[in-house]
DNA sequence: TCGCATTCGTTACCGTCGGTAACGCAAGTC
DNA sequence: GACTTGCGTTACCGACGGTAACGAATGCGA
């Protein structure tokens, strides 16, 4: 039908982002662990052509995820763009990361817990030597967490002068920030014990130190 | 055998024992995922005396959970019960949790990643229409994380003198600590970009204000 | 001593899931 | 009109979580 234009890279393509779309409609209403057949049948189609698209479960979430990850590093991005001061840059970020969350926990919940992850070394079949010697700790929680560590890191180590080997800094900086952000967000956002704005206000006042310079307890240990 | 002593109780309870260091045996070799069958067979047994024991997957999960994490806890409560100033507490706590993960990232990577939690709402029978209307975000990820956010939180509490509403204060940091020191723990793991001790002083540097303090990076856009 | 209930353990099975092989069918090409 | 080339299907595989139904061993009253 509209063959015309270039050729079927182009439908292929379409194709393509009508299957995430059916997918991102499955996800956001059962949740992750949403089966395959489940997205094939609301896409109107079958498994094996998902499979031909996103080769597994994990290439498909990957792609769901990056999708929605732009999307909120877009808004973050603009958030620490923002022409005011430092602090109020970190509160602009802050509160658009727990907007963003508040706003659609259901894809929150799906990118931070797409399922597993990726091939960790041989599935089972050769016995089981990987034994502990395989460490590879990683990629078993989000990979949004990281890009959003990656890219804070990034402006943190644009923006602020640390001495030599600061860029490590500034991605443990990256990488803490945005743990403190997501695991708060994520205990607010089950418990609601305050408004978004106080919970912005009590990280940026952690961030800025505040830990360092309360007061001690009366009666307590000194310190 | 040894049924002298109360009665079967007695028994039972060291066959639970067994049948969790079994578990626990598998799941460090295998790493999280590790099937029901597989433990069975480590213990030496079959799989339906397992869900005799914990029920689901979720309920031995869970029992191995809560022992490795009494056990972090303790070693966490010691650092930060330490009779030294605040900084060095901070540091002992980071350093103490960044020795855990890194003596048995298998054991740490489990705990992080207890393949689900726990009951959604229906799981799908009924149509399908519970819709973006339950909310429920919590218990996506790690009930570890929730822990000891709570638990730093009650120390928080205990240790500084907020104003009133300090306790959702205490809660929110509780929960934004911890949360960094997983999220850079996790990237540092998986990275290993520097030292332990060096990761440690950046992130209580990060703590202790020096986002705020640090200077602006030359030809930057001002604050 | 026999029968009987209870407990521990088994084998064998179910439904679902991720993933794949093999086939059917339309369209473009010579 | 035969021939390739993709898109889509049905039908299947192996592994998983979980469970039902059945087999020994043990304790106990008659």
């Amino acid at each position: 039908m509209d063959n015309r234009r270039g050729g079927r890279e182009q439908a292929t393509e379409d194709r393509r982002r009508e299957l995430l779309e059916a997918a991102d409609r499955v996800v956001l209403r059962d949740g992750p662990g949403a089966s395959m057949n489940a997205i094939a049948a609301e896409a109107g189609i079958t498994k094996p052509i998902l499979y031909r698209h996103f080769g597994d479960k994990g290439g498909l979430y990957r792609a769901l995820a990056v999708r929605h990850t732009d999307a909120l590093l877009a808004a973050l991005r603009a958030a620490l763009d923002a022409p005011t001061g430092r602090r109020e840059r970190v509160e602009a970020t802050l509160d658009t990361y727990l907007a963003a969350i508040e706003a659609r926990p259901q894809v929150y919940r799906f990118l931070m817990h797409p399922a597993d992850g990726g091939a960790q070394d041989a599935p089972e079949p050769p016995a089981a030597e990987s034994a502990e010697r395989d460490f590879e700790v990683g990629r078993h929680s989000a990979p949004l967490l990281r890009r959003l560590g990656e890219e804070l890191a990034q402006v943190i180590a644009d923006r602020i002068d640390f001495g030599p080997g600061g860029a490590v800094i500034a991605r443990a900086w990256g990488h803490g920030i945005v743990g403190m952000m997501h695991a708060a967000g994520d205990w607010w956002l089950h418990e609601r014990p305050c408004t978004r704005a106080e919970l912005v206000q009590s990280l940026a006042d952690l961030l800025w130190g505040r830990l360092a310079a309360a007061a001690d307890k009366a009666g307590g240990p000194g310190l």
